[in-house]
DNA sequence: TTATAAAACTTTAAGCTTGAAATAATTGCG
DNA sequence: CGCAATTATTTCAAGCTTAAAGTTTTATAA
């Protein structure tokens, strides 16, 4: 995926653009993963759970964390077992629905999440730091409407 | 890293765009996994080390592709095993110097990848088929600027 | 009711991924 | 030369990821 077009054609410059994407995506993953782990001991997986979490304080199911963070439901299962045996979010079972259980930041979880927030929030616009306020707003807006012209997820 | 911005600020825009690229890169990613696995059986990291040795037919040593696949050494290390073990690849050790291999596509890695590259390049024509070519130029644009300014890899 | 299907979730097996430690070969320097 | 540092790679432990199969609970409908 991350490799250059082989052959010239009508495709070729979405198949460019698709390779620069993955890229520069790795790029900024790849870095901010190692700022995570070495500033916050945490991974990449743990925050994106925990800012769903932190939106949502009336809390999550599994499948609507699964659903939002675009991943698979036994994978949000591990995820949110090492928080819960970390302390950092509670799973509540529902008198309702006993299928399910609300997923929620414990206060330790809440505090944790916003001061890793505020040190993520500043790494991004240092790694985008390049790419000007009214460009990154343009650049947002395409990649937006790309996406939801491409199917319905949110 | 899927989540939006969770205050207001001078780094919103950028972290607005940062989680509008993950997102796009991870949903055409999920789609382009899973028909991988569905039409040809095979994955992601083995597609794009696959990738990286057809544009070199003269081979590269393990350092190479970790390097230009954005992975670990180790990583890279697992996934030439398996592609060796199902005859897709060689790992052809050196004279010169005996801690390298040359790895290279077989001869049978080389029909099948050539079979891949030409359904993986229609399927992101498809995926990104909401961005016209001229847009798609220009985004591209961007994230070249973007990266090549971030840092000295290529 | 009471089977039967559907939904929410967990478990499992296989593979991907990283960072760190271990091996092995080469290079550089006193 | 001889040995310390460097380089290339593999191994390892822990965690992430998926798809598929399994479990429990709820909804449907004959």
């Amino acid at each position: 995926m991350v490799a250059g077009p082989t052959s010239t054609g009508p495709g070729k410059e979405r198949l460019r653009l698709w390779i620069r994407l993955l890229r520069a995506s790795r790029t900024i993953e790849a870095e901010l993963r190692e700022r995570l782990k070495k500033e916050f001991d945490t991974t990449l997986p743990r925050f994106d759970v925990m800012a769903a979490l932190y939106r949502s304080p009336e809390g999550m199911l599994m499948s609507d964390l699964s659903r939002f963070l675009l991943v698979s439901n036994g994978n949000v299962t591990g995820i949110v077992d090492r928080l819960v045996s970390e302390g950092l979010v509670t799973r509540a079972r529902r008198n309702g629905d006993r299928r399910t259980s609300m997923v929620r930041l414990t206060e330790e979880g809440s505090k944790s999440f916003a001061a890793i927030a505020a040190a993520h929030e500043n790494w991004v616009g240092e790694l985008l730091g390049t790419v000007s306020e009214d460009e990154a707003r343009r650049l947002t807006g395409m990649l937006k409407s790309f996406r939801s012209n491409w199917e319905g997820r949110e």
